[in-house]
RNA sequence: GCCCUCAUCGUCUAGAGGCCUAGGACGCCGCCCUUUCAAGGCGGUAGCACGGGUUCGAAUCCCGUUGGGGGCACCA
């Protein structure tokens, strides 16, 4: 084994989901551990459900993750193109000299034939699968089934041998021939399938390891069949490449995460503001542990430890929760400047910062970076915990709920109170407005600090949760500050 | 129905025959810290699906059962 060739190969239909970044991670991560190739491509051979929009959104999507291909759209590489709709002449050959050379055949069975023979199959207690019957048609009957008007579909002739592989993550697995019929590689319009272009564009491209969902399991024989039927015909070398089968990621219930589940939209994670790091050091424990002990990781350390026989063959179930807490430890990592620079896009889309980021703005971002850091999970929170800093003082609005709760009639005094004592502080920061509201709130009318400063934090920052009062307050200037006091005391 | 596959706390996992009185993490509960909320610290809760073997010894190996998942397509 020279050469190290792995790929991903997605089919940009619908919006990309987390099983798929788990795959890519494994992928990528076993490419860069071994110092192989990772090739990236892209499995549009569907016209009906393929998109031109889906595809940019998976490109989209790797960027943002950071999952980064040697070989595949945008960089090239010498086995291109990287899209299967690109290269229909190609499987379109490879299929006419599969048959050329015995190793495919025609199939004349019509859908209702064959659904009919299946449920007969069923009913008998027998495999239900297809059952051979073009396998060894004479030249009669081709022509009367022509005549008839019926166009075939492209048939690979497996083996009558078992066919058993070492799978890198489950061992050794065996099929039995008759558990593993002919299967169709093209169809009646002259379309090829999945079956025919995957393990083609695999050879191909001298893909040499599959590590790809368990779903495809079962369909393994039938690729390494036609990887034996390839060399035949010239294309590849007959040896397959190696599989390893990822286990599932489920979601709620005990169901496989679908596209169509909600949780599973990767676009959704970027939205909330997951960091690409958090969101794939929680993908990679799906399957992998890097240590006993311990759960959070660079990539490039995941990369130095990535041994794909270490992968748990058993399917994983999502946990929003720990992927949450997962992100969290890597978002408190994160050093001041870059915290406050992710967390831009999402102030930006809330409206409370413009395209353009003043001078003042980045410095309140920047002092502010560092009191929320650590009460963040995700970088959107940012919005709910900021906004009172970046929002117009006319805009500015105190929770209805909070402001029932605190500002009553003795909340009312203490923001006056708090006011009186701060509007002559010769000096506006941090410290001196903490000594100053303890003064006049705690220990002059006797209150517990935390009955002091309620109705004052909800005064100044609209909520009864908020980063530090007396930092935010600084923050926030004098100015805005008094008037936010004035404004709940009338 | 047949084939393939999986099986350790609620969840993700560590465990490659004695290091296991089964370790870590998330969650949950309690305490500490504390201007709110967090973060942090400390402690607690909870698991080898079942039954047979093999072995001096099994969470670990074998067989079976049960349960879950996937497949048996002109989907991927």
């Amino acid at each position: 084994m020279t050469d190290i060739r792995v790929r991903f190969c997605p089919s940009p239909t619908g919006s990309p989901h987390v099983g798929l970044a788990r795959t890519a991670l494994f992928n990528w991560a076993f490419a860069r551990h071994v110092g192989g190739t990772f090739v990236f491509r892209i499995e549009d051979t569907d016209v009906l459900r393929d998109s031109e929009e889906s595809y940019g959104l998976l490109l989209d999507v790797l960027d943002w993750l950071g999952l980064d291909w040697d070989e595949g759209p945008r960089v090239g590489g010498s086995y291109g193109p990287y899209r299967q709709s690109q290269r229909f002449d190609i499987y379109a050959d490879v299929a006419h000299r599969l048959r050329e050379a015995g190793r495919a055949y025609h199939c004349y069975c019509s859908q209702e034939e064959l659904d009919e023979r299946r449920e007969q199959a069923r009913a008998e207690g027998r495999t239900p699968g297809y059952d051979g019957h073009c396998r060894h048609l004479s030249e009669e009957q081709v022509v009367a089934f022509r005549n008839e008007g019926r166009e075939p579909v492209l048939r690979l002739r497996m083996p009558d041998t078992p066919i058993t592989f070492d799978d890198l993550v489950r061992g050794e697995i065996t099929f039995q021939p008759e558990h593993v019929p002919d299967y169709v590689l093209v169809r009646a319009n002259g379309h090829p399938l999945y079956t025919l272009v995957n393990p083609v564009d695999d050879a191909l491209m001298a893909i040499t390891h599959v590590l790809r969902g368990e779903d495809l399991l079962s369909s393994t024989p039938r690729q390494i069949a036609l990887y034996d039927a390839l060399a035949a015909i010239g294309v590849g070398d007959g040896t397959p490449p190696v599989f390893g089968h990822l286990p599932y990621v489920m979601g709620e219930g005990n169901r496989k995460l679908s596209k169509r589940d909600p949780e599973a939209d990767l676009l959704l994670y970027r939205e909330r503001g997951f960091l690409p790091e958090g969101l794939l050091n929680y993908l990679a424990l799906l399957g992998w542990a890097i240590a006993e002990d311990r759960d959070i990781f660079t990539m490039q350390e995941m990369v130095e430890a990535f041994e794909i026989h270490r992968v748990n063959p058993n399917p994983a179930r999502f946990d929003l929760k720990k992927c949450e807490a997962i992100n969290g430890v890597h978002l408190r990592a994160l050093s001041v400047e870059d915290l406050a620079e992710r967390m831009v896009p999402h102030l930006q889309r809330a409206g409370l910062l413009g395209d353009q980021v003043s001078d003042a703005e980045r410095t309140t971002l920047l002092a502010a970076a560092p009191l929320v850091g650590e009460r963040m999970t995700v970088l959107g929170e940012a919005v709910d915990m900021l906004g009172f800093l970046f929002v117009a003082d006319g805009v500015f609005e105190v929770d209805a709920a909070d402001a029932a709760k605190v500002l009553t009639e003795d909340g009312i005094a203490v923001v006056k109170a708090s006011r009186a004592a701060l509007e002559s502080l010769p000096e506006w920061e941090t410290s001196a407005i903490e000594e100053a509201l303890r003064d006049a709130l705690v220990e002059e009318m006797g209150l517990k600090p935390r009955h002091a400063f309620a109705p004052v934090r909800v005064a100044v920052t609209g909520r009864r949760v908020s980063p530090p009062l007396f930092e935010s307050m600084e923050l926030l200037g004098r100015e805005r500050s008094l008037r936010r006091l004035d404004a709940a005391s009338g």
